[in-house]
DNA sequence: TTTAGCACTCGGTGATCGAGACTGCCAACC
DNA sequence: GGTTGGCAGTCTCGATCACCGAGTGCTAAA
């Protein structure tokens, strides 16, 4: 890493400009460019020696000798850090949030992936949403189903009307008069609370009630390993739009973005690291651990629900990418799910 | 549609070496190679003139003069109806799908997601599986869960585990007690019929339980909307393996498919209208409707739980896939998910 | 009916060339 | 010293061209 060159004010215009007119074009910004269009007080020449300075210090790039220049990683963080402005979302992009959330279901799931949809639609990339993580959340209401003698289906409504299921065996035969009465006893008990806290209080039940303790026993731990092995859920969509920017013309380089997005685990082990020091937090290509985005870029932030950060919500694009525009676009979705998460009640 | 001209042994056989040898290269098929490779009592001229016919019959086609003969539709077609002939899933591909099936959950849902990864990776193209029909499926428990007072969260367990909810807002506010006592009648009743069959025998109830008659009316008709806009539910998975196809190089061809793909309601309509005259239904390129998939073929078959049919299961190629192999494995993914379905229980 | 031979066609490859876009550098200028 | 005009140099890109080779269609003979 190089050492935080300082830029003085002239250079970081420069770079500004030619990161805003790339995004843009796409192609490498030139001096005449740059001085026609941005610096028209100054001379060709000028920028010129402007850029060869920022290609020195790593915030710029020139792909040959010939060539204009292209923001780096560097550049991209430069810019985003420092000298981005903020933007509000369009119009047209919150009337299509809004729009799309007044026919979204009333559940989270529903909500989540209505959000996905949304998101990859009004950012024109591929949209990244995490599902809370069960073990945090309040039980609503538990049920207990006999499916045969000695094995239950475990029901648990959690707040947002989120549904968990789970299948255990019982080393005694227990009828459903039985396993009806222990859920109208555990309905009592567990209401508000959430597998955490539950997993604490156990020992209040005398033991007296193995039987029941037992279940509550595999409940919990069912959603435990449900959270380890499962909470890996991340909802995708938009990969077609992808498909349209031009730095995917190249399938190679879609195919290890594929995998990430196809096997979820290794993505939802990314998202989970990041520490959102900001609201909204942007990761640049190379910052990024895994080599399948490489030239990416993630624009993250949370979304909550009862007053709680529950879950990432974000995109992914090529690092050549509207930050602005973007940034505005992921706060005005991820305030929208929150919103509707809202009222849900819990 | 040219009419079907009847082809001579040596012509189909000159044809299913044409399909045969494509199907693995990739590269227009000579005269010469077919000599060398399929035919050594022939000459090459001989097989040149069989080869001019076969395209004057629409059987091949040739990419311009001087080039070797690939495929039509057509031509698949013949060899699909009566060349191609029965493989047998190979030894790796059954071990990986026992594998895998012996780690799934034991939830329609987690079977079904399950197969769609296996059948992805055995086949290595894009897997297609619908849900059943939630209204053709058995109810095995209802739960009614106060959600607010004139709220209600109706869940429905359904043969295989599968759950459903929708929320339904009642006119008159009732308490978790009524409701759970309201469960628990329905609960006599409603065991192991259908949706369908319940809005038959919705008579049954006397007229003076009005309310509860209300509550299971909203319920019978949400399952019915539920079925009509939501059962549009097509999983898919393994994309990235038609990446490593060089038909999709142009990532033109990508995107109308990943449109089909994301948007899952017309993939659903099309899944629908297949008419299943053979375990194993081939649709091949512009036999498809639609305009996504001229290029593709479908290889799709059925799944079954407690003996009725219940979805369809499938995948989507490019119509130069080797036939054969992806119909067995095709149906060895279909059995084993027949299977384990059978084992969930009812 | 099959085959050998042959002329012909056409796509793909590689080389060459010129135009165009930018740069870097230098000398002059403010 | 910073700025600028001028200019030579560099590199990409697209077009053009020739050539090779694969493969064909046709014809005449077996």
């Amino acid at each position: 890493m190089l050492e935080p060159t300082p830029l003085d004010e002239r250079k970081q215009q420069i770079l500004k400009a030619v990161v805003s007119d790339y995004t843009v074009t796409g192609v490498p910004v030139g001096s005449q460019v740059l001085a026609a269009k941005y610096f028209i007080a100054l001379s060709s020449a000028t920028i010129r020696n402007e850029l060869a300075d920022l290609v020195g210090t790593g915030y710029l790039h020139q792909p040959h000798t010939s060539a204009g220049r292209i923001p780096t990683d560097r550049g991209y963080r430069y810019f985003v850090d420092f000298l981005m402005e903020p933007e509000a979302a369009s119009a047209t992009a919150r009337r299509t949030v809004k729009q799309e959330f007044e026919t979204a279901p009333r559940s989270v799931d529903g909500i989540l992936e209505k959000a996905a949809m949304v998101l990859s639609q009004v950012t024109e990339n591929v949209s990244l949403v995490t599902a809370p993580e069960v073990s945090e959340s309040r039980i609503k209401h538990i049920d207990l189903v006999s499916l045969e003698p000695q094995s239950v289906l475990i029901i648990l409504v959690l707040e947002g009307n989120l549904i968990k299921q789970q299948v255990v065996h019982l080393e005694r035969a227990t009828t459903q008069d039985d396993l009806s009465r222990m859920a109208a006893m555990l309905n009592q008990k567990v209401k508000g609370q959430t597998a955490e806290e539950l997993a604490v209080r156990l020992d209040e039940l005398g033991p007296e009630k193995a039987e029941q303790r037992r279940i509550i026993e595999r409940l919990i731990d069912s959603i435990t390993t449900h959270q380890a092995q499962r909470q890996t859920v991340v909802l995708h969509d938009g990969v077609r739009n992808l498909l349209r920017h031009p730095e995917f013309v190249e399938v190679s380089r879609l195919e290890e973005l594929m995998e990430l997005l196809e096997q979820g685990a290794q993505l939802a082990g990314i998202l989970q690291q990041v520490a959102f020091e900001k609201d909204v937090e942007i990761i640049i290509g190379r910052e990024n651990t895994s080599s399948g985005l490489r030239e990416c870029s993630l624009v993250l932030t949370t979304y909550k629900m009862a007053d709680r950060v529950r879950g990432t919500i974000g995109v992914i694009g090529p690092t050549r990418m509207h930050y602005g525009q973007v940034v505005a676009r992921v706060r005005l979705v991820s305030h929208a799910t929150s919103e509707v998460l809202a009222h849900l009640g819990n």
